[in-house]
DNA sequence: TCGGGATAGTAGCAAAGTCA
DNA sequence: TGACTTTGCTACTATCCCGA
């Protein structure tokens, strides 16, 4: 069975009258059943009796009522049992659900073939991990995360099918999911609002001439709100904090700091925000539909941040539908526009280039993407924590560097899933953990922003590792800031960091590109001179320098082959490499031996043509 | 899974200097 | 004068890795 038939067979138990289902002799019992257990049942739950009643209700199709008494009289399991092979499984999970037995009775569910049923109410009901876990044993795993996607608990489910015996990938999981749900979404309408959920339309005051929205009180709880344009509505959600408030390490207002201190550098950085306003920075994430990029791709979310006075903004432009593109675009470049630069995380490759993609299918109706500068955190985290973080990701510099914890957030690859979902209900429920996971990714971008330039800024209170500081002075270096580089550099070479001697080749580097040779030897020889690994190159830039630069064929040759020396005890495991690289140092020492010995021998031609010219002078 | 920006490494070239 | 070496520059390629 498909998972769309399954869900629809889902919403038809619910949407069955279970006296429909029985017999019209069945129905009568029911009745009477019914009426005795509202009137005595309950008082009797607690006896003996209460299970073989349960049994009798639920054959005459008053499953609902069953559950309950039976629950309360402690005999979930075997009543789920009973009321599974009645075909009543859906409602006896929910039920006994409620009554704290989600676990047994899912266990009973999923072996009676209920499982995806079992799974969705009882995930309502809580119980979704204990369930999840149940499910991924009964080999249930894909209904398993689908349901509990609806019920909220997706990441637990996750965790616990991951760890499930023969569970797939999380990758295959979510592109499997993200299968089933496009399917789904091409091929239904969109759910109508229930009679409850119509009255909610009432939250949102009435616009003349304008659609009702669907759930329009859960959009408002959650502080959204239509914006119409072009007959077409999108959701914009607005969340608001105070300036002073912590994300992380830092207050939003330390980002005033942050752009104080790039204009007290006077240094040129791709990061600086030196000669900007704080609200000019647009602190910027989406959220789409796939990753694969391409008109096909859609931006379902324009997420940013943004100090506005004494406030930071998170806004969030919500497409509730594919055909309000348009609207999407219009209501962002609205409010886009007031801010100049754009920041973000790998923005450069994947958010912006969608954005363009997708902006231009309706350029003809909405204004241009302005020219944004854009400041990209991933390429300047990446100089900085390669070496020292299991990698760059923006959740790992999170926790590793900027003191943020996040609890219950979403998977960034659950969010194709729960928007395809949404499509399907319409309901703002399913989006909302979407919604958060953009808002702290906007937000930490702010943070992120303001560590990135306390680091860089090398600000006194800043906690600067060693291996931060090379990574910093190499960044310096290779933007030309000689400067910044060699300071950096040399608080590197004067520790005792394993990094001191790269520290000092560079400095040495440094002093050559000024043409200071003698200082660049005097540091190389310092290098050479240390306890620590000296790399090859040190010796070949020293015997480089000796002899071309200080006339000093002897010396460049004796570091040559205490470079080739090394090298052949390090070894390597490239065989051309090492053919080409001994051949090069050969051919060096080859050289150098032919300079120390042809200036031996004009030596010793010069004195001799000297002693001649003595005795010339003795004979005279 | 894919596109793309950044980075690192390499190749090619011209210019300058040195040397036989 | 030509061969060789280094330097500095540009262009190209390979690789990494991030986003949902």
């Amino acid at each position: 069975m498909s998972l769309k038939s399954k869900l629809q067979r889902m919403k038809g138990h619910m949407a069955l009258d279970s006296e429909k289902r029985a017999s019209p002799a069945a129905a009568r019992a029911a009745e009477e059943a019914r009426g005795q257990t509202a009137a005595g049942l309950a008082a009797e739950a607690g006896g003996a009796g209460a299970f073989q009643t349960a049994e009798a209700l639920a054959k005459a199709g008053g499953v609902l009522e069953a559950v309950e008494v039976s629950a309360r009289a402690g005999g979930v399991l075997e009543t789920a049992e009973v009321l599974a092979k009645a075909d009543g499984a859906l409602e006896a999970v929910g039920v006994s659900g409620e009554a704290g037995g989600v676990l047994e009775t899912a266990e009973v569910l999923a072996k009676a073939d209920a499982a995806l049923e079992a799974f969705g109410v009882s995930g309502e009901a809580g119980g979704v991990l204990e369930t999840a876990e149940v499910l991924a044993k009964a080999g249930g795993v894909l209904e398993a995360v689908e349901v509990s996607a609806r019920a909220g608990g997706v990441l637990e489910t996750v965790d616990v099918l991951i760890k499930a015996p023969g569970a797939p990938k999380t990758s295959e999981v979510s592109a499997e999911t993200i299968g089933v749900f496009v399917a789904a979404e091409a091929s239904t309408e969109v759910t109508a609002p229930s009679p409850a959920d119509a009255e909610s339309l009432s939250a949102i005051p009435a616009q003349a001439g304008k659609p009702p929205i669907p759930f329009a009180d859960k959009w408002s709880r959650m502080q959204a709100f239509p914006y119409f344009w072009e007959d077409e509505h999108v959701m914009i959600r607005e969340v608001r904090y105070p300036i002073g408030q912590r994300h992380g390490a830092y207050t939003f207002s330390q980002l005033n700091e942050a752009i104080a201190i790039w204009e007290a550098s006077g240094r040129e950085h791709p990061l600086s925000a030196a000669g900007k306003k704080a609200d000019e920075l647009l602190f910027f994430d989406t959220e789409t539909t796939g990753l694969s990029g391409g008109a096909g791709n859609a931006v379902f979310l324009l997420g940013y941040s943004r100090l506005e006075g004494e406030e930071v903004i998170v806004r969030q432009h919500f497409l509730p539908a594919p055909y309000a593109e348009a609207t999407l675009y219009q209501s962002f470049l609205e409010q886009a526009q007031k801010s100049s630069h754009l920041v973000t995380f790998n923005g450069k490759s994947f958010d912006w280039p969608q954005v363009r993609t997708r902006h231009t299918l309706v350029r003809d109706q909405v204004p241009a993407l302005p020219t944004f500068g854009h400041l990209d955190l991933l390429h300047g985290a990446r100089r900085l924590w390669k070496a020292e973080l299991e990698s760059c990701r923006l959740g790992i510099i999170e926790q590793e560097k900027l003191d943020v914890f996040r609890e219950d957030d979403l998977p960034g690859f659950l969010a194709p899933v729960r928007y395809f979902d949404f499509l399907h209900s319409q309901d703002p429920d399913v989006i909302e953990g979407v919604l958060r996971h953009n808002e702290k990714d906007v937000l930490s971008l702010i943070t992120l922003y303001i560590h990135m330039t306390r680091l860089l800024a090398d600000q006194p209170s800043s906690d600067v590792s060693v291996a931060e500081r090379f990574e910093i002075a190499r960044w310096y270096d290779a933007l030309g800031d000689q400067e910044t580089a060699m300071a950096g550099y040399r608080l590197v070479a004067d520790s005792d960091h394993v990094w001191s001697n790269r520290a000092k080749l560079a400095i040495g580097h440094l002093y050559k590109k000024q043409k200071n040779w003698q200082q660049a030897l005097t540091v190389w020889e310092a290098c050479i001179a240390s306890s620590g690994y000296v790399p090859e190159e040190v010796y070949i830039e020293a015997a480089k320098l000796c002899e071309h630069q200080l006339g000093d064929a002897e010396k460049a040759l004796r570091y040559t082959r205490q470079a080739y020396e090394q090298w052949k005890k390090r070894g390597t495991l490239l065989r051309n490499r090492t053919q080409s690289e001994a051949a090069a140092y050969q051919k060096r020492i080859d050289r150098l031996q032919a300079k120390v010995q042809g200036s031996a021998a004009e030596q010793e031609s010069l004195l001799s043509g000297f002693l001649d010219w003595s005795d010339e002078r003795e004979e005279m």
